[in-house]
RNA sequence: GGGCCCAUAGCUUAGGUUGGCUGGAGCACCCGGCUGAUAACCGGGAGGUCACCGGUUCAAAUCCGGUUGGGCCCA
């Protein structure tokens, strides 16, 4: 049964994340654990999670590693299910970002400047700065914990990468899907590139809003009202268009003395008139827009612009029919067939040329005429404005605040200008892109069948090709005779003229090869363009694979089961990937999407570099750990929500894993100490032994196990998470670890504990794994040390659940044990009763017998926790029936039917038991004797009321009533009288800094009473201690001693460590020699090296209970002369190598080996105070002042001031009384107060003195403190924290040449506080 | 203007599919307690027009319609 066997070791460390994630990660790396963890799951089903490929700009956000970390968690997640999962990632490195920052490192200016300087150089430089962010973010990506294959990454610039784009875009013109045409499209004139509707980014902007007039050539003095919000485009335009059904109207309007007929939109006609400031309007007429259709105007800036004179056609500044015109401003819309897309399919439908005078950076060209030429266009707005008034065409003018497109790299507003560009013609696949998408598994639902497919549905053709330079050279080469070559592979360009082998083919190399024209013999010259970057990353899917110069990967892998990106990818990576593996492969090249949200500010606005709102995740990984970040990214919300990012969540996270690390600790501790083998048995085998709570336990686990899993496989993560932490916290460390705590304590073999300690080992090492994915150190460190049976937890199979382990009802009797608990604290707060003082009974009245059953199987733990000492049950539905019933005589009643005998029936009625009274109603009626005469009682004439008896408190819970006899008796007396004399020896302990299982000796003075409370238990006081000695003396002595006061009662404790527990270890070492053994050759002399060596083999035998062969062994032992081996207690591992004992700042006295003195008092440790104040104080020394009043400490200050040293003054007191009573002149004073002021530091905040502090001490020639307040921090914090601080302080003193002073007013403390301090600072004075 | 999503305490949020007991947590705040897991933890208190308006219903945070505000995507 026995299946191996595993000693765990004790965690000495607190949970501190930053070091340990350092630990693990540098143990990954030394055993090479990611390579054996992807080894061992290379048998498994191949499963390609796909990384979308981040753009290397520089360093990762929140958003970047929110984005990662889901994709780790899945990979191990689906690595520890047995899937062999291919986990390489991606970086995104072509592209216009790049450039923009090249050009800025360069000092270059525009396009023009990169030809001129050598494109060379550029392209390099381009090259560089990828590969420098993209080494940077994968350093990041690594202190994150991500496990993904970051020695093989691949890479939108790889040649073999290129080839697999160019192999796509040959499958698109095999297909006849590519096309180079003449488009109006959206244009960045400081980039001087098209861009694709992906690459716009809109928001508001004001532009001018005119209304200009189009005088009518068949019908003058009449004029048609056109709106338009960009002027500049007035040079261009070429028609106006109505929509047919709409009704116009013509009116007269008169401004001043100005009278004009104008056509518009008749709703639009009183809007106009407060607009244009009309003074009055009439409407002459109204028609249809599609009777206005074939009218014709003359161009308004006609002689401005050449070519609106000799520009001629039917349909040239004619009114055109449009469907889509709006019912806004006048509903005449103004047509530039070279300067809008709609304006352009329109000029094709009615044979208009499009007029596009405006060149690649934004100027008008010539062809607009002198006027205009040269000029920029955003700025010619006004020129034209200027021209339209001077010509008398501008009939109002105003501004306008709308959504305006914006280069997404340079952000500067985008133009609209008539270019040749290549394409793909999606519009004609539709179809296909649709029906590929419903095959697409989406998480959630939604985003497929309502965005994504809606961005389908809308799609238009794809311009492909960019005016640019560090992109994927587009490959296609064309000769003057319209023949056309597009290479598919790097191996073909080997027929061009000028290749060289291994030559990089980006540009400007790639420029200079030439093909020679199989039709005309002609030399083929590259299309100079590049690709878009979208569709560098529409083909990773098999470009990364290498296919198709590699078809084996391709076959084991293709398509990916699952991908994870952001919410904005439904326009980008989801789409481009849609397109490319519908063209190539006739299908979605993914499986499945997880579509995930944003990571907002903590402000809920999107992370902006340029703005300097972005959270740096690699410094909260230096805080508070990348587990803890890791924990809260995926908790905070659905992962398809965006979270807005709160610094307080990660600090939530890392309590959490704190707790966890706490029960880890703690359970590491007993069961190292116990050698406890967690391998021993398995659950199942145990079951019989189990109690109640650790069904319970188990009953939790495995339903966790079955939450966790169900909610992964659907990722909701934030589910899984939220129920892992729940059971963490609530159900696991504030509760089971309190109920078991007592069992580990227990001495020697015991099933019971044993037990236990299987219980939660199995807790620890369900979360360890179920964690892993999500906290992969923490759940490392834990498991290495928990379970060693694989090397990591990253190996260990994902946990399967049983149902049968399952018991809801008692979880939820479970529950109500913990209500009830909760109810009971609340009682013995109320009435002042801590936990420590035992209580006779409770009694439950339950409102149902399901309760009721539930909690006699809970009994135990129930009176455990709340220490009392009997339960009682009253049946559901019944009284209980010690409730004091009483009769209240109704005298109306009684006085109606007996008249005189009335007030002597009552006072008979009160001195009769009321239950019996009761009972006799409850049959009818109650008789009673009065002089002679049987009295009827009615029920009517009595009433009952039921109270509580004496010291009973009752209290109602969700699921029933409990009542709390809180009568003391002199034995429960004493028994709390123990427990509170055994914690105050336990925190003597905890002052004395003894370890767990060393002994002491305990002497007490106390009064008769408290004495033979001590007596009574002695026995469980000296077991819970340690105390080999239990003494009631007067004036006890020990190493320590604190006077006490409980309830009344003073006592003095003197305590003294034993120093056995070395020498024990050291015995324990000797075969046979059991812990038993060791502590009678310890009690008969033996309790030092020496006194072990000089003794003879027959000495030891006269010990109790050491036979002959131990004798002869602890005589060998001490007499070979070798070293006494290290007390055993780890196994060599990889977690030992991890654990390093944290930094302690507390300069503790050494604890004295044990073949040294035994005696050394603690006290000795801070030198005896001197017999008269010294007056001068010294540098690099504390000092502590005990007084009422903090006088003398003000003195010693303002003295040592006058001496040239700098001062600052700590102080709860008001800082200008303080100043002016003790002449402080201008010595920086710190007041520790809760008002908001500059110079105030919230007496909470001990991060914030520390830090103010530190600050001062660091300067060059140091200073003197003084604190004076000591007591107001204490109170807001606790004691143990502002004993740090000073520990801190006294060390950064003595190491800057200053000096400490601190004020204390010994009233305020506790005599072993006060005992503390003094220990920590090198003079105390008593002022 | 259209599509999708969202709105619950000062902040972050659960619940909402299946309408039903007193709308739960965590952080922060106030008061108290505990102490060999301890820089941890526990109890209590205060804090809510469940964005707004209307409808369905005996009953609405929940279902329906609309309004307002926010996010993403488009026009």
């Amino acid at each position: 049964m026995v299946y191996g066997r595993l000693i765990m070791r004790q965690v000495d460390e607190n949970y501190s994340p930053v070091q340990l994630e350092k630990d693990i990660r540098a143990m990954w790396d030394r055993t090479r654990t990611y390579d054996k963890v992807k080894n061992a799951s290379e048998s498994g089903k191949a499963y390609y999670i796909l990384d979308g490929p981040p753009y290397t700009t520089g360093s990762i956000h929140i958003g970047t590693a929110r984005n990662k970390v889901l994709k780790d968690t899945v990979i191990r997640f689906r690595r520890m299910q047995g899937l062999n999962v291919r986990d390489q990632p991606g970086y995104d490195m072509h592209g216009l970002p790049i450039e923009v920052k090249v050009e800025q490192a360069l000092n270059i200016k525009s396009k023009k400047e990169i030809e001129e300087q050598g494109m060379e150089k550029f392209i390099e430089t381009c090259r560089e700065f990828a590969l420098k962010f993209q080494s940077k973010m994968t350093e990041e990506f690594r202190l994150l914990g991500i496990w993904m294959d970051w020695d093989r990454p691949y890479t939108t610039v790889d040649q073999s990468y290129i080839g697999s784009v160019w192999w796509t875009l040959r499958q698109a013109h095999d297909k006849g899907l590519l096309t180079v045409d003449l488009r109006v499209l959206p244009w960045c004139p400081r980039c001087e590139t098209a861009l694709a509707e992906a690459e716009i980014e809109y928001w508001d902007e004001t532009d001018p809003s005119i209304y200009v007039k189009f005088p009518l050539v068949e019908r003058p003095g009449e004029y048609l009202l056109v709106w338009t919000t960009t002027p500049w485009t007035i040079p261009g335009n070429l028609a106006s268009a109505v929509h047919p059904d709409f009704t116009y109207a013509r009116i007269r309007v008169r401004r001043g003395t100005t009278e004009e007929t104008l056509v518009i939109l008749e709703e639009k006609v009183d809007e106009l008139k407060d607009l244009a400031k009309i003074d009055d309007v009439k409407v002459l007429e109204t028609v249809k827009g599609a009777e206005l259709v074939g009218l014709h105007y003359s161009h308004p800036l006609s002689d401005l612009v050449p070519y609106q004179q000799s520009v001629a056609g039917e349909w040239v500044h004619a009114v055109v029919p449009l469907e889509t015109v709006t019912m806004e401003s006048t509903g005449i819309v103004h047509i530039a067939p070279g300067h809008g897309p709609e304006d352009f399919e329109l000029g094709v439908e009615f044979g208009i040329e499009p007029f596009s005078p405006v060149g690649e950076d934004g100027n008008y060209t010539d062809e607009v005429g002198e006027h205009l030429a040269g000029r920029n266009v955003k700025e010619a707005n006004d020129v034209v404005m200027s021209d339209l008034v001077e010509n008398g065409a501008m009939f109002h003018q105003g501004l306008i605040t709308h959504r305006y497109g914006h280069c997404w790299r340079c952000k500067r507003p985008i133009i609209y200008r008539i270019t040749d560009q290549w394409f793909l013609k999606v519009t004609e696949f539709k179809d296909d892109l649709v029906s590929a998408n419903n095959k697409v598994k989406w998480y959630p639902g939604w985003a497929g069948t309502g965005r994504q497919n809606d961005w389908i549905v809308n799609a238009r053709d794809w311009c492909i090709s960019r005016q640019r330079f560090w992109g994927t050279p587009i490959p296609i080469w064309t000769c003057a005779c319209g023949n056309m070559r597009v290479v598919s592979s790097i191996d073909e360009l080997r027929e061009a003229d000028g290749y060289t082998e291994g030559m990089d083919v980006h540009r400007p190399w790639i420029d200079k090869l030439t093909f020679k024209c199989e039709k005309c013999q002609q030399t083929m010259m590259r299309v100079p363009d590049v690709l878009d970057v979208w569709f560098d990353a529409g083909v990773s899917s098999w470009a990364s694979l290498g296919y198709p110069a590699v078809k084996d990967d391709f076959d084991k892998w293709w398509p990916s089961e699952w991908i994870t990106e952001g919410h904005d990818q439904t326009r980008g990576w989801f789409y481009s990937q849609l397109v490319t593996g519908t063209l190539a492969f006739g299908k979605s090249p993914y499986n499945s999407v997880l579509m995930h949200g944003w990571a907002l500010t903590s402000q809920g606005e999107a992370m902006s570099k340029s703005e300097g709102k972005v959270v740096d995740p690699v410094g909260i990984i230096n805080t508070l750990g990348a587990d803890s970040l890791r924990f809260y990214l995926l908790k905070a919300n659905a992962p398809w929500e965006d979270v807005q990012f709160q610094q307080e969540g990660v600090k939530a996270a890392n309590r959490t894993l704190n707790i966890l690390w706490n029960v880890y600790k703690f359970a590491a501790l007993y069961m190292s100490i116990d050698k406890f083998n967690p391998m021993a048995r398995k659950v199942e085998q145990i079951r019989d032994s189990m109690r109640a709570e650790d069904l319970w336990m188990i009953s939790k686990l495995e339903a966790l196990k079955r939450d966790v899993t169900e909610a992964m496989e659907v990722y909701e993560l934030h589910k899984a998470i939220r129920a892992i932490d729940s059971l963490v916290v609530d159900d696991l460390s504030r509760w089971y670890v309190k109920l078991v705590r007592d069992r580990l304590w227990k001495e020697g073999d015991d099933v019971d504990k044993n037990v236990a300690f299987k219980v939660l080992h199995e807790a620890l090492s369900t979360c360890s794994s179920l964690l892993a994915p999500i906290t992969p150190h923490i759940s490392e460190a834990m498991h290495l040390n928990l379970d060693r049976r694989e090397e990591s937890v990253h190996m260990v199979e994902w946990p399967t659940y049983n149902q049968k382990w399952v018991d809801e009802d008692l979880d939820k009797g479970m529950d109500v044990v913990r209500e009830i608990s909760e109810v009971v604290a609340r009682i013995r707060q109320e009435s002042n009763i801590n936990l420590r003082w035992p209580l006779r009974r409770i009694i439950i009245r339950p409102r149902s017998d399901e309760v009721a059953d539930a909690l006699v199987q809970l009994k135990e733990p129930l009176m455990s926790q709340n220490n009392l000492k009997s339960i009682q049950m009253v049946p559901a539905g019944e009284e209980w029936d010690e409730m004091i019933l009483s009769v209240v005589p109704n005298p109306n009643a009684i006085g109606k039917v007996y008249r005189q005998w009335s007030s002597k029936i009552a006072v008979l009625l009160k001195n009769r038991p009321a239950k019996a009274i009761k009972g006799g109603i409850d049959k009818g009626e109650y008789s009673l004797g009065i002089e002679g005469q049987l009295v009827k009682i009615l029920p009517n004439m009595v009433s009952f009321t039921s109270t509580l008896p004496p010291d009973v408190i009752s209290a109602e819970f969700s699921e029933g009533i409990v009542y709390l006899d809180l009568e003391a008796t002199p034995a429960l007396e004493a028994e709390g009288f123990a427990r509170e004399v055994i914690r105050r020896i336990q925190q003597m302990r905890k002052d004395m800094s003894l370890q767990v299982e060393e002994f002491i000796r305990i002497e007490i003075e106390c009064s008769r009473k408290l004495g033979s409370a001590i007596d009574t238990w002695r026995e469980h006081i000296s077991r819970e201690t340690r105390a080999r000695r239990l003494e009631v003396a007067e004036s006890p002595r020990g190493e320590y001693i604190v006077e006490w006061n409980v309830a009344g009662e003073s006592f003095l404790v003197g305590i003294t460590s034993m120093k056995m527990k070395e020498n024990l270890d050291v015995l324990t070492s000797v075969p046979g020699i059991t812990m038993d053994k060791a502590i009678n050759l310890f009690d008969s002399g033996y309790n030092s090296i020496e006194s072990l060596e000089a003794a003879i083999q027959e000495d030891f035998a006269l010990v109790e209970g050491i036979t002959k062969l131990d004798a002869k062994r602890v005589y060998d032992h001490f007499n070979k002369g070798e070293p006494a081996p290290a007390p055993p207690q780890t196994a060599p591992s990889a977690a030992q190598q991890v654990a390093s004992p944290s930094a302690s700042t507390h300069r503790e006295p050494k604890e004295p080996s044990t073949n040294e003195s035994l005696q050394r008092p603690l006290k000795d440790a801070a030198p005896e105070p001197p017999e008269t104040p010294v007056r001068e104080l010294e540098r690099s020394f504390s000092y502590l002042v005990e007084e009422d009043k903090p006088e003398t400490s003000y003195n010693l200050f303002t003295s040592t001031l006058e001496k040239g040293i700098k001062g600052y003054c700590i102080t709860r007191n008001y800082p200008a009384k303080i100043r002016s009573k003790f002449n402080l002149k201008d010595v920086p004073i710190v007041w520790l107060s809760n008002v908001g002021r500059d110079n105030a530091i919230r007496p909470k905040d001990l991060e914030k003195l520390s830090l103010s502090l530190e600050q001062f001490l660091s300067q060059p020639d140091g200073g003197i403190v003084l604190l004076d307040g000591l007591e107001y921090l204490i109170t807001n914090n606790n004691f143990i924290s502002v004993l740090r601080l000073i520990q801190s302080l006294r060390d950064q003193v003595a190491i800057n040449q200053s000096i400490l002073l601190i004020a204390v007013n010994r009233s305020t403390l506790e005599s072993h506080q006060l005992n503390l301090l003094e220990r920590e600072v090198d003079h105390t004075f008593t002022g």
